[in-house]
DNA sequence: TGGCTGTTACGAATAAAATCGTATTTTAGC
DNA sequence: GCTAAAATACGATTTTATTCGTAACAGCCA
């Protein structure tokens, strides 16, 4: 049996993944780019955080050009999953449908965002019969 | 306009205030006491932290006795608020929708708890209107 | 009283994450 | 080939979180 070290993205991995998500693939001046706009941490710190992220493998890259090239190694969905489970267990007793009901019921949804999740339940229950 | 600094409790800090949460107060020997059953850091370790977290105003504690007695001075459930917010934001592009959508379909939740949520929602979507 | 037990106080060591400064490398343009 | 511009590499520092060792204190009771 395998053990996999689910390397867990920090604070700030986590925001130059969202950048990757968003872009498909980038150079470490475009994703420092876009978090300049929200914090201010030098050019080299990102260069620094996306190294690290590659030996973590949390990204992989192509080095072929003068300028790599960076694309996320890890799904957005795969992470979100890895959040939403350690929270589940952190802050919400191991109970997924607390934390639904949680962030329905503070967070406003608009009435299709509720349509839509009327339905996938639909389409849940009817699986579980 | 106050600001106001919401002291974002820490990985080890949210153990802590589980543990308070559950048993609504507490000694550091209590806490320390459920903690060891999951991790093996000595009692002075969760004294320290328990000490930070009152200076941080995490918790108050009553300190007419020899031994102190600890209380949660945030609640469950805007700590939940707080965690949901920040990872709407930092991995559901912003959508609290998103967010539900994923924990949904990757745990599964009872059809009681199904119907629940299905009852939250229609409630949600009346006051909507 | 004096000593044992269980507690708090607190500084310091360690670990983990984030930041930066500086050296080196690459390559396009002259 | 040389040089300037822009990139990477990488060690060192800073910051934050966690852990622990040791001292001091309070209360009990023989």
């Amino acid at each position: 049996m395998t053990i996999i070290k689910t390397n867990k993205p920090t604070e700030s991995e986590l925001e130059i993944l969202q950048v990757l998500w968003s872009k498909d693939s980038a150079t470490v001046r475009d994703v420092h780019e876009v978090l300049s706009l929200s914090k201010d941490s030098g050019y080299t710190t990102t260069l620094k955080l996306m190294q690290i992220m590659f030996e973590k493998k949390l990204v992989t890259r192509d080095d072929s050009h003068k300028t790599h090239i960076y694309r996320a190694a890890i799904t957005r969905s795969s992470t979100q999953s890895q959040f939403l489970n350690k929270m589940i267990n952190t802050l919400f007793e191991g109970s997924p449908a607390n934390l639904v009901m949680q962030a329905l019921g503070n967070h406003n949804a608009t009435s299709d965002e509720l349509d839509q999740i009327q339905q996938l339940i639909n389409q849940l229950k009817t699986n579980n019969k």
